[in-house]
DNA sequence: TGTCTAACACAACAGATGTTGCTTATCCAT
DNA sequence: ATGGATAAGCAACATCTGTTGTGTTAGACA
């Protein structure tokens, strides 16, 4: 019910929240996520259990809010921004998202990887990415993303997510500096299609349709 | 706890598994999916409702599995199946994911994009996309799909599908038959990149990392 | 056909969930 | 500083959850 996460000038909001959040990332050191209840969180954040829901619908709003939060956290600490000009703001891109998954940013959970909460966290990453990927692509004159920008984004952003995950998952990955250069080379052709598709220039691959 | 959807023999499993799936999608054409209980879903499918917990850990899980089957039961009808060699299989692999997310799958909930829910099934759908990718990628002599094989199925459905939803969530979204050649077009570049981790022959694209 | 296995019904349980109404404490603006 | 607005504490509620135990029934297999 509450405002997004960002942009809260109440302190008592500010603080309640960061509570929270901090309460289930100590309690995802110690039990896997679905072991955890709000009880359990509310009251290692000393904060009253209906407090907790005048803030998050459920515990997995709180965890969606506080992956979100986190990876963004990392992206501006690295003030990674992406921009079509400039081919070294995908390898950030992929970059941050690789250490983000080793990191564990989950605790145990993060070894967790079928968990039924885990498309929560997928979900929250890839929209943390779409929306550094869109601010850098094309825009026309008044600054506005073209229409197919939108379509880029999500692919490219799903793609990446995806690529990483995979390799997160695999079983003896290599390091990230290795694979990151290979996903780069994957999503690379989606980002350059943008201009592509705002009809500056015919490419060879690029449908017609439209 | 059972075994997976698919390859079940003993019919009293069938049936009750087909009861409880036909519940859910009867109960999710009135209510949102989070307004439904398992007690709902038990008592509209006449089966006991520890008969439930006997089959799916909770309500998430038996939609993952509703939605998976649906997917994979559209595909099959279809007969869709990626084939590097065939250039109209990702076509029809787009074309899929168009119809089924248009044809309202899942109800009331279909018009439901924000939902809490909505990453599992966006999950569920990607993994059935990746399987039927990557049974289609190139392999070696022996039949194993190639290493990379795995990151660029990965790449390629996760791309597909969030492609396919971000049209799909468009307000005023063009015609199916319009968007696919965009979509597919955006991820050939990846499909078409397998061959060229295998380093069967270098692409310009293709960075020379690894 | 007969026996064995396992699915299902049923009841009951402790615990968690999400909500409500009320009071107190904190903030923000005038 | 003062007063209005709102967040947080608190208690209690009906309900749902997930599990466990026991008995019955239906399918599998020889």
């Amino acid at each position: 019910m509450p405002i997004s996460d960002c942009e809260v000038r109440d302190p008592r909001i500010r603080r309640t929240r960061q509570l929270l959040q901090a309460a289930l990332r100590n309690l995802m050191e110690t039990r896997s996520f679905e072991e955890i209840a709000v009880q359990d969180i509310a009251e290692a954040a000393t904060v009253n259990r209906a407090t907790f829901y005048d803030h998050y619908t459920d515990k997995y709003a709180l965890l969606e809010a506080m992956i979100a939060g986190g990876f963004h956290k990392l992206l501006a600490e690295r003030r990674v921004q992406y921009d079509a000009a400039c081919p070294s703001a995908a390898r950030a891109i992929v970059l941050a998202t690789c250490d983000y998954l080793t990191q564990g940013h989950s605790g145990k959970a993060g070894c967790d990887q079928q968990s039924a909460f885990q498309p929560l966290i997928d979900a929250a990453i890839v929209t943390s990415i779409r929306r550094v990927v869109l601010v850098g692509l094309p825009r026309n004159g008044d600054g506005v993303p073209e229409p197919a920008a939108g379509i880029v984004a999500a692919a490219a952003s799903w793609a990446i997510y995806g690529a990483v995950k995979e390799w997160f998952r695999s079983p003896g990955r290599p390091p990230a500096e290795e694979i990151v250069p290979v996903i780069v080379g994957l999503v690379t052709p989606i980002l350059e299609s943008a201009p592509a598709l705002q009809s500056r220039q015919p490419v060879a691959a690029a449908p017609s349709g439209s």
